[in-house]
DNA sequence: TCTATATTTCGTCAACTAACGAAATGAGAA
DNA sequence: TTCTCATTTCGTTAGTTGACGAAATATAGA
């Protein structure tokens, strides 16, 4: 029961379920995602680590990134049956359409060294 | 987007889980509902609306009582994936079967009269 | 009508959450 | 080592949420 609430809470969230529709490119790093979201660095931070928690994405170190991605191989049960319809879902909506147009159109050297201005 | 996330915040919430594993075993109004649960009965009513508004759950009058059921045939595509998953897990969980066992046990006449102590 | 019962709505309070900036941590480069 | 950049952690604040009891609403029955 904890588990299950835990991943809907994970997912009861707007900016935590465009990072996952954001996921579905690529792998991403902290800095691009900040960039695409327009947050904080820290708020989006601490949406990867609910969302990592909850076991539905993953991260790995690479150098000074994190890159963070769709944990499709080894969730729970629950994100077993619910990553997958996410990805069939909002696929017409327009922030997710815009969101993915912006990670493909960033260039990650380019994209973090921008970061802080 | 809006209506998904929506969906997730009212499934985020474990006594709103164990209301619609309730609602597997039979249709129920809200006064067996506050007795299972424990509950305050504006609090379990709250509940309730907020599964409503999630089309996870239709309500009919009968008399003097609501009757909520799942909305096993007409909640949006979300609810149809997540509903039957949703019935598909938690089913060995201690909680669950107890709160099985008292919806089966409880007589409705008698359950509602108690109420108000 | 008046009464009793079931449910919802309202007002309040404590706990939680999402946001931010600042400070701390980690890892590559000078 | 020292500097820089990416990320996380910490502290704060405004807004949300879940709980309650009290009051309002609705319906059946006397």
């Amino acid at each position: 029961m904890r588990e299950l609430v835990k991943t809907f809470k994970a997912l009861s969230d707007p900016n935590r379920v465009r990072i996952l529709k954001m996921l579905e490119v690529r792998p991403l790093c902290v800095c691009e995602i900040t960039q695409v979201l327009n947050l904080a660095t820290s708020t989006v931070s601490k949406h990867l680590s609910l969302l990592r928690d909850a076991d539905l994405i993953s991260d790995q170190k690479d150098g000074k990134w994190v890159y963070y991605k769709l944990n499709q191989t080894a969730p729970h049960e629950y994100g077993q049956t619910i990553l997958p319809a996410i990805q069939s879902w909002l696929n017409e909506e327009k922030n997710v359409q815009e969101d993915r147009l912006s990670v493909l159109a960033t260039c990650r050297e380019e994209a973090c060294k921008i970061q802080d201005k």
